[in-house]
DNA sequence: CGCTTGCGATCGCTTTATGAGATCGATTCT
DNA sequence: AGAATCGATCTCATAAAGCGATCGCAAGCG
């Protein structure tokens, strides 16, 4: 059994067929078949079930599948661990909330690109699941995600502490006021941001129903909603102090055990930890 | 880069030199070099330093070598999975304490031989830290310690409770009695055992010194030696009750929070989880 | 029903890679 | 100085991988 077994194994199980494996490998149908009929030889069972239409996975195929890409992943990483000779270089994609970019990060980033002028540093914004499964499928090398994550095959790093409060239109008292009837209009980043979620849960347990929600691709569109009584908010107090100090909105604070979130950066337990990365964290250790 | 190269760059690494590398993979000096020459063009940095007296590891070297060594610890992984087709059968070798092997586990040892003929199950006595570097080591499939473990690529289960009982010579009314002076000889059953770190502590917090450690290979040598009044020792007290029926030792009760130990199944995180170990987790779980 | 299409298996041929042996230069220890 | 050891390099023979063409099979379609 060898790596180039495994990748041709690989992409016969992901296209489902041999022709098509043998042009996303460009190379020819009779190789692929050659080296599958020798592996399963090896192994002394077959993979891949035949039939007309192409072939599927055995019960024993479907075990070795997870093996195959995690042994390509190591070759990768490996080589990736090989190549950092120490110095922060080439690529690096990090992801985070958008909140905790515009609040946080901004000037973390601006010093990193600074001191390590050969990284190309990428930020990629996401919501806290979506950017923990771009950190497992390895799109990302690390992410600013809300904590805590508890996931067995993830570090991570506590990095800040955001007391929370509630946006509404300038002029109400608190909270309750903006919510009358039961009822709130709720405006987010993101359908799946984890304030959202947060929010729901502040409001739910108060009783209070959110029939309707708004979503802005911006921090300022939603901050224009709010001071219009479009509906509420919920967002890091030390975001909006410029906007309540011009009196567009008012800010409502919630009890401790609700107000506060930890924003965690994640990474990948067994990958390689680059260079960059490296320099990355301890940057932001410094602060 | 492929696991050919990987298997003579992990050879060279650990003999440290390419013609003892070459005489341990049963092939000559020539193709050493040359697929090491070549693993280095495709890396693009030396992985050696060579000298009059063979090679060692560059920085990039170093870096790789880790990977190499998982790289074929994933692929012997990933055979034994695709081989292991549900039912357990083969060898299955598991470590245990030697106390926990006597007081819980032959009533489950001699239940799983029978269930599972095809099994050769094999048992290895050990201390704590003994059996955890063998389990890492990939020399034993999992292991019956003292826990808690916590340790992150080791997935442990919480299996017995015991309550533990300090044993003296007849007739001593207590501990304290078993220690005038502020002087105790201690028996234990091998010199790096958990039960020996417990007792030392337990007589350390009462001010207790242990001047001299008596060091027996089997249970009945302990019992023996306890019996004549040598020393004291600290044991399971599941495992004493014969003993103390028969009069040949007193049994002194701790405090529940230094009484109580846990023994805990540990094995690797990242490892194939056999057929056979996970019959053996099920029936274990029975009881 | 027969034709077409898409699939995997197989065979012979060519190209490439791998392994073996001999030799060379350099270094170190005696 | 001479022997021993080690890595680098060269050449040649053989094994392995890749390629192209062909075959048989099963399903879909007019």
């Amino acid at each position: 059994m060898d790596t180039a077994d495994l990748k041709v194994f690989e992409a016969v199980a992901r296209t489902g067929g041999m022709n098509r494996a043998a042009a996303a490998l460009n190379t020819v149908q009779s190789n692929v078949t050659a080296r599958i009929r020798m592996l399963e030889a090896a192994l002394g069972c077959p993979l891949f079930e035949r039939h007309s239409r192409g072939v599927t996975l055995t019960a024993a195929g479907d075990r070795l599948l997870p093996y195959a890409r995690r042994v390509a992943w190591l070759l990768a990483d490996a080589e990736r661990a090989v190549r950092d000779g120490g110095t922060p270089r080439g690529p690096l994609t990090i992801g985070s909330l958008e909140t905790t970019a515009a609040l946080r990060l901004s000037p973390l980033f601006a010093r990193y690109a600074r001191q390590y002028s050969e990284v190309d540093l990428a930020i990629r914004p996401g919501t806290t699941a979506e950017l923990i499964e771009a950190v497992l499928e390895r799109r990302l090398e690390g992410a600013f995600v809300c904590g805590p994550v508890a996931h067995p095959s993830l570090i991570e790093r506590i990095m800040f502490q955001e007391e929370l409060a509630i946006l509404s239109a300038p002029g109400l008292a608190s909270m309750e006021a903006a919510t009358q009837g039961g009822i709130a209009r709720i405006v987010v980043l993101r359908a799946g941001c984890s304030y959202r979620q947060r929010l729901e849960h502040v409001l739910a347990r108060r009783g209070i129903a959110v029939p309707r929600l708004m979503e802005f691709g911006t921090l300022e569109a939603i901050f224009g909603c709010v001071s219009a009584g479009l509906g509420i908010t919920l967002l890091p107090r030390a975001l909006i102090g410029p906007v309540w100090q011009a009196g567009r909105v008012a800010v409502h604070a919630l009890p401790p055990d609700e107000a506060s979130v930890t924003t965690v950066f994640i990474h990948r337990r067994e990958a390689h930890l680059s260079s960059a990365l490296r320099a990355f964290l301890a940057l932001a250790a410094e602060d």
